[in-house]
DNA sequence: GGCACACTTGACGTTAACGTAAGGGGCATC
DNA sequence: GATGCCCCTTACGTTAACGTCAAGTGTGCC
């Protein structure tokens, strides 16, 4: 109901982010710690603008891609630093070509290991066909799943409203 | 122009494992330790079969796709379980398919990412085609990376040949 | 002014996944 | 029979990414 999240000019606290990105103090401390971030202060007080907060969004989809932070920090850096000329910016471009290889090969892998688990989901459901149809979980179980995930990130958005 | 790999007969020892998927022996008693390999043993030293060796090529690729050496073993497990049961089955079954949602979610960040990496690659090409168009890698080079990958595999498939 | 609450900075603790060093056995070879 | 090589176990060390106190500061409120 509040103000635009998108507004430019809007900052965020620590625990703004914290709560929006579902992750801890300590954890962006850490990572200033590091060099990934570098919010202003007010006094001694973090104040979070929206470079900042778009970092965060690129240091966490890192982490989920299974980037170590340092490797985080050095396509952030590269990112950044592309005023130190144009030779500096090509090697940028063959570091990032590097991770883009690096990441499709990886995709590939995460392929493979889906279908092999299907491989096993297969097998299981035809035994349990055979063996006990009672125990199959139905379509509608795996909605329920689904539904419950959903439930769950709504209610990650609720537990600090209170 | 030796023995066939792929005969179920055969058996490895720790070296073979470890040069075939250039890991150190270490990890591969590390991985017993923690019961996701249980190889036989003559006098003390480790034999490995067929069956072993799928195993560790599970736990690689397991780990590749950056589950943790704990719910790699829970996966394995839950393979070898199953004759504990219907039941037993049909939970084994259901976690199956929680692994299958988390890599596919763990594989849309992957594209996302890779995305990303492509939008910046792009405007440093633009600003080099502008700058300095000398700097910018041509598709030969791109060439020469793959070029330079696949031998590198060759190199280790030989390295044990010796 | 006292209390709650959010923020801060250390600094030590923890977990995962090995690395590495120390010490020892078994077998071929020079 | 000493050397070298591969294997073994035990055990302490290491790195990453935080968690978890402890102790202090600033701000609003009754």
């Amino acid at each position: 109901m509040t103000s635009d999240l998108r507004r430019p000019e809007r900052t965020f606290t620590i625990r703004n982010l914290c709560v929006e990105f579902r992750v801890t103090p300590r954890a962006l401390r850490f990572y200033e710690d590091k060099g990934l971030l570098y919010p202003a202060r007010e006094g001694l007080n973090r104040v979070y603008n929206h470079r900042d907060r778009a970092r965060l969004q690129l240091i966490l989809r890192g982490k989920r891609v299974g980037l170590s932070l340092a490797e985080i920090r050095e396509i952030l850096d590269l990112y950044d630093e592309n005023d130190g000329g144009a030779a500096q910016m090509a090697k940028s471009l063959r570091k990032f070509r590097e991770r883009i290889l690096a990441l499709e090969a990886q995709r590939d892998d995460i392929d493979g290991a889906i279908e092999q688990l299907r491989g096993g989901c297969d097998r299981m459901e035809r035994q349990l066909t055979q063996l006990r149809p009672d125990l199959l979980p139905r379509a509608a179980d795996y909605n329920q799943v689904l539904l419950a995930r959903l439930d769950g990130v709504a209610d990650n958005a609720h537990a600090h409203a209170e």
